[in-house]
Order: C-alpha cells, then sequence, then structure tokens
DNA sequence: CAGGTCGGCATTTTT
DNA sequence: TGCCGACCTG
C-alpha cells in the first residue's frame, strides 16, 4: 500500500521511520550523536496530529532546556503550518512548575509559590543550619545541600531520611538528617520551592491524589521525552506515573551522552528502559549526518573505552575529511592566543567559512573562558561567552529580582534580607537580627512585622523606622503591581529607588551593572505573548504576570540565553555544548587532571562521564576537530603542569595530525623551562603536579616607572612604581581604566604594551 | 551603621 | 587569583 500520508517520509532513513511511525505503546529511541533525533520528535508529533487525528492537547513533550522546547514548539509549528495549541512543551522543571501552580495547594504550599535558585536555596539551608545551632564552619552548607538535593532526587522524603540517619556513625549524615526536614519547614513556612522540589512535588502529588493523576493520564495520551539518558530517579517516577494506564511513552536519548550523574541523572534509566516498559520498541538511529568520517572514527575510538554502554557505533556517508588536529600550548595564554589566531586566519582564508558563528571553543571549567575572553578581545573578534557567571545570578539583578520577589510572595524571607537594607535605609545587621528572631517567635508575618515594627521588643527606635518605611516602600508598590505590567512595575521601582546612581557611583563596574539592569528591564517589558499565548484559559485568569515572570527568570540556563545567529565565536561548556553543532569546534584544556579532571581518577564511573564528555565535544563538530592542551596553565593562582590527556590518545594516530605553537617551539629550545622536563615526573595516574617553586624569578620582566604596560584584566596602564625583590616584586600600576593598582608582578602576568 | 581591610579558602559541570 | 565573611575603625 503506497498511501502518501500529509506527511513526507520520504527523505526519512528506515529507522527513523520507524520511530516517527510509532504510534502505541512504549519506545526507547537509541539516537547517536547527530542521528536526527530532533527531526524524529517533532515529526512524529505533526503525524501523530495530521495522520493520526491526535489533538494537540493530548501530547506532552519534555525537554532538557527551555530553548529546545521553544525549538520543538516553533518546527512542529511550521509542519502543521498552525500553532500545537494545547500541546505541552517544556522542561521537567518547567512542566513541574505548571503543574504546581495549579496545584500546590493540595500540598501545602500557596499556588504563587517562589522558586529558589540555587544560591538562595543555598543561603536558606545556611539559615537553617545557623537556626538549629549546627556549626556552618564544620559542617559544609554546600555540602549538605547535595545531600539535601541527591535525597530529593531520588524521592527520600525528609521523614525517611532522618529515620535512616538519625543514629547513624556518621556525622555529617546525621546533620543532614536533622537539616533536611527543618530546611524543608522553612521553605513551606516562606511558601517557596526548590529547583528540586519542581521535580518532587508533582510525583508526590501525583502518588497522593489518584484524581488529579487521573486527569493528567487522560490529558497526555501521548508522552516524548528527549535526552533521556540524563533523567533522574524523580524525573523517571513522574513519567512512570503518568505514562502508566496506556504507556504511549517514547523517550529519546543516548547513553553515550550521558552527562548529567553528579546531578542525580540516572543511566540505568535508559540501560534499563526495556525492563521497566516491557515490550518497547526499540529504535537504533546510528546514521550521523552531521560529521566527517574523520571526526566520526575519533568519537568512536575514544567512546569505544567504556564499558557501561549499550553498543553502537555511528556511521556517515562523509567519509575523510580534514585530519584532527592536535596542538600543543605553552601554556593557557599561548593556547588562547594560538586559537584566536587559527580562527582568524580559516575566517579570512579558509575554503567555505566566512562566519564567526561557525566556530566554537568548549572546555571543561568555566575558569577556562577567562583566557579566551583575554585573547579575543585583544584580537577584536566577536565572541560570546555562554555560562559562567549567570546573568541572572548577578549581584544587582538578583537585588533587583529581590524586590519583585518579595512584591509576589511577602513571606520570601530571602529576598527581605537581600533588600531590606538595599540600597541603604539604615537598617543595620543588628535590627535586622533582632527584628527576625521577634518574627520568629511570635509568628508575625515578615512584612505585616516590619510595617509594625516601632515598638516591638528591642528594635532600636531609628532601625524601626526605617523598616516600616521599607515595609511602606513595599506596600505602595505590591498596589501598583497588580495595575501595571511587570515591565514597567520594573521601570518605576528602579526609578523609586534612584538605583542606576547608586550603582554608578559603587565605581568603575557600576556603569556594567546599570547596563545589566537595563537589559533586565527590556527583557521585562518584552516578557509577555509568547507564554501567555501557550496557556490554557483558565491559567490566564489564575496565574499573575509577575509570578510567571519570576518563574521564567528562575528556570532559563544559560544555554537558552545563547544567540546562534549573532556573527560571534561560541565558548563555552562541555557541558552546555550538548545537543548543539558547529562547522569547528575547538576542545581545550586537554591535559589529564583538567579534562578528565583530577578527581575522577578516583571513581571508574566518574571517569567513564568523563569521557562521555569528551565525546559529545568531539561530535558537536561537522568538519573541523581541534583539540588544544597546555604545558603549564595557572588554576587558581598555582602553575600545574600537564600532559596531553589520556583522552586524546585513544584517538588513532592516522587520524591525527599533532602540532606545536610557534610559541611553545620557541621556548622548549632556549629557556629553562626545558630543564624542568627531566625530572617532573608525572604521576602515574595522570594528575596534574604542582611544582612548589618554578624558577620564574629569573625571567620574570623588568619594568622601569614610565613604562606601558598591559593586563589581561586591567587593559593598560603605566607603571608608577617597582619594590621588593625577586619573586616577590611587586609594581604600582595607574591603569586606564581601573586606576591604580598594585601587584605581584610573579602573578600580574603583565606585557609591555608596545602599542605606545 | 557603614565602609574598609585582612585572612582564609576553594576551585566542576547546572535545571 | 578572587570571593566571602569576620573583624576593626570612623
Amino acid at each position: 500500500m503506497t498511501h502518501r500520508g500529509i506527511i513526507d517520509l520520504d527523505t526519512l532513513n528506515p529507522e527513523q521511520r520507524t520511530a516517527v511511525r510509532h504510534l502505541e505503546g512504549p519506545a526507547l529511541v537509541l539516537a547517536g550523536a547527530g542521528s536526527g533525533k530532533t527531526r524524529v520528535l517533532t515529526t512524529r508529533v505533526a503525524h501523530l496530529i495530521l495522520e493520526h487525528g491526535v489533538p494537540a492537547s493530548d501530547i506532552l513533550a519534555v525537554t532538557f532546556t527551555n530553548k529546545a522546547a521553544g525549538e520543538m514548539r516553533e518546527r512542529i509549528t511550521g509542519m502543521l503550518g498552525h500553532e500545537p495549541r494545547g500541546m505541552w512543551v517544556g522542561t521537567f522543571h518547567a512542566l513541574g512548575a505548571r503543574l504546581l501552580r495549579r496545584h500546590a495547594q493540595i500540598l501545602g504550599w500557596d499556588n504563587a509559590f517562589t522558586i529558589l535558585d540555587a544560591e538562595q536555596s543555598l543561603r536558606q539551608l545556611k539559615r537553617t543550619m545557623e537556626a538549629l545551632q549546627i556549626d556552618t564552619k564544620r559542617w559544609n552548607p554546600k555540602a549538605v545541600r547535595a545531600e539535601v538535593s541527591a535525597a530529593k532526587n531520588q524521592l527520600v522524603t525528609p521523614e525517611e531520611l532522618a529515620q535512616a540517619n538519625e543514629g547513624s556513625f556518621d556525622l555529617f549524615l546525621r546533620q543532614v538528617a536533622r537539616v533536611y526536614p527543618a530546611y524543608q519547614q522553612a521553605l513551606r513556612s516562606q511558601n517557596a520551592l526548590d529547583f528540586d522540589d519542581l521535580l518532587v512535588k508533582p510525583v508526590e502529588l501525583f502518588e497522593g491524589h489518584p484524581t488529579v493523576l487521573h486527569q493528567y493520564r487522560n490529558r497526555f495520551s501521548f508522552i516524548l521525552v528527549d535526552e533521556y539518558q540524563d533523567t533522574n530517579r524523580a524525573q523517571f517516577r513522574f513519567l512512570e506515573l503518568l505514562a502508566g494506564a496506556h504507556r504511549n511513552l517514547m523517550v529519546v536519548g543516548d547513553d553515550d551522552q550521558s552527562i548529567y550523574g553528579w546531578r542525580g541523572a540516572d543511566i540505568r534509566n535508559i540501560l534499563e528502559f526495556e525492563a521497566a516498559f516491557p515490550g518497547a520498541e526499540v529504535v537504533r538511529l546510528e546514521q550521523n549526518y552531521r560529521s566527517t568520517g574523520v571526526i566520526l572514527d575519533a568519537a568512536n575510538a575514544v567512546i569505544a573505552q567504556n564499558t557501561q554502554r549499550k553498543g553502537k557505533t555511528l556511521r556517515t556517508d562523509r567519509t575523510g575529511g580534514e585530519q584532527v588536529s592536535r596542538v600543543e600550548c605553552f601554556d593557557e595564554t599561548d593556547e588562547a592566543r594560538w586559537i584566536v589566531d587559527e580562527i582568524e586566519s580559516r575566517y579570512n582564508d579558509g575554503p567555505d567559512l566566512h562566519n564567526y558563528r561557525d566556530f566554537a571553543i568548549l572546555y571543561r571549567t568555566n575558569a577556562q573562558s577567562r583566557a579566551l575572553e583575554d585573547a579575543f578581545r585583544r584580537k577584536g573578534i566577536p565572541y560570546q561567552i555562554v555560562g559562567g557567571v549567570r546573568f541572572y545570578e548577578r549581584r544587582e539583578i538578583q537585588d533587583v529580582l529581590a524586590y519583585l520577589r518579595l512584591l509576589s510572595n511577602p513571606r520570601d524571607e530571602d529576598a527581605f534580607l537581600r533588600i531590606v537594607n538595599y540600597p541603604r535605609r539604615g537598617v543595620g545587621g543588628t535590627t535586622v537580627d533582632r527584628f527576625m528572631t521577634e518574627v520568629r517567635a511570635t509568628g508575625v508575618p515578615l512584612m505585616e512585622g516590619a510595617a509594625t515594627a516601632t515598638g516591638r521588643a528591642g528594635l532600636p527606635a531609628a532601625g524601626a523606622r526605617s523598616l516600616e518605611g521599607f515595609a511602606a516602600l513595599i506596600q505602595r508598590f505590591s498596589a501598583r503591581a497588580a495595575q501595571v505590567r511587570v515591565g514597567e512595575l520594573l521601570e518605576e521601582l528602579v526609578e523609586e529607588l534612584d538605583l542606576f546612581s547608586k550603582l554608578r557611583d559603587e565605581g568603575p563596574e557600576g556603569e556594567d551593572r546599570v547596563e545589566n539592569v537595563k537589559e533586565l528591564i527590556a527583557g521585562a517589558l518584552d516578557f509577555d505573548a509568547e507564554l501567555l499565548a501557550e496557556l490554557e484559559p483558565e491559567e490566564v485568569d489564575a496565574f499573575s504576570e509577575l509570578d510567571l515572570f519570576l518563574q521564567q527568570v528562575a528556570l532559563v540556563a544559560d544555554v537558552d540565553r545563547h544567540d546562534p545567529d549573532a556573527d560571534t565565536v561560541t565558548l563555552m561548556t562541555l557541558h552546555n555544548a550538548k545537543g548543539l553543532e558547529f562547522p569547528v569546534v575547538f576542545i581545550g584544556g586537554l591535559e589529564d587532571g583538567l579534562f578528565p579532571l583530577g578527581r575522577a581518577y578516583d571513581d571508574p564511573s566518574e571517569m567513564e562521564e568523563e569521557r562521555r564528555l569528551f565525546y559529545v565535544g568531539i561530535t558537536r563538530a561537522e568538519n573541523k576537530l581541534y583539540l588544544t592542551h597546555a604545558r603549564q596553565r595557572r588554576r587558581a593562582g598555582d602553575f600545574m603542569y600537564g600532559r596531553l590527556s589520556h583522552f586524546a590518545e585513544a584517538i588513532p594516530d592516522d587520524l591525527v595530525e599533532a602540532r606545536q605553537t610557534p610559541v611553545l617551539r620557541a621556548s622548549t629550545s632556549s629557556t629553562p623551562h626545558r630543564s624542568r622536563e627531566g625530572r617532573d615526573a608525572f604521576q602515574t595516574d595522570g594528575r596534574y603536579v604542582e611544582l612548589d617553586e618554578p624558577g620564574f624569578d629569573q625571567d620574570a620582566p623588568r619594568y622601569v616607572k614610565g613604562e606601558r604596560v598591559l593586563h589581561a584584566t586591567f587593559g593598560s596602564g603605566t607603571v608608577l612604581e617597582i619594590s621588593g625583590f625577586g619573586k616577590d616584586t611587586k609594581v604600582t600600576v595607574d591603569f586606564e581604566s581601573v586606576g591604580r593598582k598594585r601587584l605581584l608582578i610573579r602573578y600580574a602576568n603583565l606585557q609591555k604594551d608596545w602599542e605606545f
């Protein structure tokens, strides 16, 4: 039968077609990198709607990032010719938030709950520990949070954890057992949820309220999940519950690209899917449409060293291709400059590339972006960094957002504490401490207490008056919040606080901060339509714009802000690169100890995860792959000496062209560095070796007063003074941008500024 | 109360 | 280095 459908499936390969045509029952699509899985997912949705008459509102699609959700929606719209109205597309976290906005009340939260990001939840946790008189010096709050987070991701309740550990011999777990319930209680009393709760609470909702579960089981008769290899226990349970009746669940993933084990992702979800969903149809997509044969051969050779995998070998029709370039550099500065030079010459002289957006540089740790950023600035080549200091985590942004949070949720202690004295209004530490103690003891709601601060026990009169002023301000804006759009509200707020001039007074960074706040305002002014358009009528009535804005802010990821259309080179971590592709890819810092990170040597499964991360990196490249490594690298102020990552050694020699940078070649033939080589005695596990006193004082450059110098961060300046000797030599430099700084020469890494 | 300084400490990846 | 918190001083 040659029934020709509305959707053209002829351009798909047989396996893709099988996946697209899959109708009912569970399915596992093992989709290798670049095998067209996004296309399969979107085509299947369109196919369900157009060929099988499934209403769009019966379909739920889960993606890994908000951006992926937006793209999926867009592509489906393109195929249908109209919006898939009523279809839910989003990340697990966004979907969880949406469900909870509708049903949080059953669980004891108010529907206008606040979502705490990682920083906020850490501060809350710390306050909880202090309230329990647990020494935060002795018990690291971050470690406690990690433990609490792990518990949540495995659906362990506070009660269960407490019961299991309160008598434990492990003193740390005993603290955790005390903190977790108290922390959860604190969140509840503030009507707040943390990231993990957005996954856990929906499961609680479904497990504890069969009618609600039933409602959504009926509603979503087809469920699709992308990046399934990175789901955790809670997410699995969520899917199991939702798809439990009809079992129309298609998951798409690649066990070789599972890179979030540290976040609780459980690779068993994918390895054991067929056991959990008997009768699942399994489809393997091994045909790669992205990379050259050389790149795929390299990727296959690397991943073949892992043992914990389903086993799969990517194929391509694009045989051959440019060799992988493996470049040895002197240090991170040399590495960065070499990469930038290479991009420039490829951009100018390359056969087919004339866009900066065709290049990406990937690295293991965010810290590595610094040297690269400097190199790009020097050359004047446009770049964008994805990740690092997140936009929404910037201090000034958090401050402004805290106002919105407090307007949205007057019980949000974190927001209150953040802004009660910002900008300065004379509410000092003593006032705040006494106020909080009083409020907690009497159970008076936070803002109510502030509004009636005068006369409260033990409050200094001046502080009490300031508190009341603050409460009045918040009250005034609460009223405004009901009248104007969130963008205008923000504008008025910033105006009222006179924030811009206060930021500018803070010094050289003030202007940047002003710009960031302006960007936030612009984003808020833009905020509306898109999100609201996807909501259902009852939701539009029930959710306030302010809450939705804050929710979006809490849930956007850095990659969501990546602009693929801007003509810039992209810099990001390997984690952020998942799902993206670029014609030319550089992977930097390929040294044992950095990539893989040193700590992975203690745990084979961590080592395998690092290797998968490398595999993800390699398979981002379409035409050309560069691997760079540096002989020495400064990490956290110390010099480290590393050798080529053993990951890179797994790539067969005939695929690789090995090179050294000119700087490295020059240095190995003349300087004292060579003499060190013989005795470095790298540890056998290949970790970084730290030499205590590199012979740096000998070749420390000498400077004279009045000389022009260039600094990586501060830019150019003039030497005013020189003091100290040997490795302790300091210079005082008057920088054009930031003024006077006193620097240790051995750390400052100054360059002579020849431009003058 | 505000602003500065100093010492200690970490420092992997992120929804 | 660079961030944070504790402590000191005006």
